[in-house]
DNA sequence: TCATAGTTGTTAAATTTTTGACACATTGAC
DNA sequence: GTCAATGTGTCAAAAATTTAACAACTATGA
């Protein structure tokens, strides 16, 4: 068995994914920790430490290829797979989530939201029917669906949760207020809290006077 | 001066103040860190070790007074003072960050968004204008505002986000997928960015298979 | 009033994360 | 082909974070 990564290598790949894309788009085809360190204010160390922990993509004396290591990142992450996803809660952010492009442009499909609101539910976002909620058993039936993410009030995230959970789905992006309450302890939950978020902005506000 | 807080327990204090909300509409008048601990699934130490940063908030023999502790916690992160906020950007996620009513309670409000469609504006949401964004300086002429939530394109964030600080603006909610690369390194940034979180999800859910 | 159980603040130890250093491989100029 | 310059992977040191331990203090019930 391979060594456990820590999440706090985790939370740095998406970064290192998108600066070697913007790399890509400016033609550059190599690149050294040392001038990646500098775009990205890290220390060179710590990307060359980072990476490592998922193979030796470098070489001595040329650095990285650009291309390869920004595919080699894309598929730790999962990116080489398509991920349905599913929105509880078609209000604005349910809505802003489906309409995201670039959400599909890294293999992240919204096909379908859910609501309660019968006034919503014809509607479609980008083609994506709005549905009503109590139809979702039949659509899991039907569908194949990676991630469920909740934008709904929290008085009912944990009830969805656990029903979708029940249903099959077993990854959670939760954007309601709490700490869902899983009965199946192996759903991956990433939470989204804007709150919480706001509240660390609004410290470091009072800090920096 | 006092010393520095990292920001690994800044994190956490939102979480604190959650609960500790929870446990007041719970009608809870006390809690000890162990109690608090089993709750929140951390350890009783590194809730100590926290709260302990900023002052001795709890007694020995007796815990920590709930209510007491929840203002405490409100005010060190600064929710005690209202901070206006300006949207860039009145798409869906604009729209949805002026119509959450939950930052309205921790004394984030909204106060104005902009955005360069012609057909948004003139609407508003529950009350807030959607106005053009060449009319942003002589709004800010007139306004108070603390924060500015960026959720527009990242094509042109640099270039707003620069003409805000050029402007007074001095704390920055940026959802936009770049990071930012402002003029003046005063200005408080705190980054949103959703594709990251998804990416997480993606790599914890084959993780987890 | 006293003894016991409970609980913090704080110090020290353990663990994790980050940074530094360097042997060794590769490149590119001449 | 040679050699200086470049640059990785890796090991060790340093720093930061988390956990454990405990002395000092409080509440409570007999």
């Amino acid at each position: 068995m391979s060594k456990e990564i820590s999440q706090a290598v985790i939370r740095r790949m998406p970064r290192y994914y998108r600066y070697l894309g913007e790399l890509i788009d400016e033609g550059v085809e190599r690149i050294s920790s040392n001038d990646l360190s500098a775009r990205m204010k890290v220390t060179a160390s710590q990307i060359r430490q980072d990476l490592n922990n998922f193979g030796g993509f470098g070489q001595q004396g040329y650095g990285y290829n650009v291309k390869y290591l920004y595919e080699e990142i894309g598929k730790i992450m999962g990116l080489d797979e398509q991920h349905n996803i599913i929105v509880i809660g078609a209000g604005n952010l349910g809505q802003a989530i489906a309409n995201y492009m670039k959400f599909e442009k890294l293999g992240f499909v919204t096909v379908g939201l859910f609501d309660i609101d019968p006034a919503l539910c014809g509607k479609t976002i980008r083609g994506i029917p709005i549905m009503m909620l109590d139809t979702i058993e039949e659509f899991l039936s039907e569908h194949d669906v990676d991630i469920a993410a909740l934008t709904m009030p929290k008085s009912k995230a944990d009830a969805v949760a656990n029903q979708l959970v029940k249903l099959g789905v077993h990854a959670i992006w939760n954007f309601a207020h709490v700490d869902l309450d899983l009965l199946d302890e192996n759903v991956v939950v990433e939470n989204v809290h804007l709150s919480d978020s706001l509240m660390q902005l609004s410290y470091n506000i009072i800090k920096s006077k």
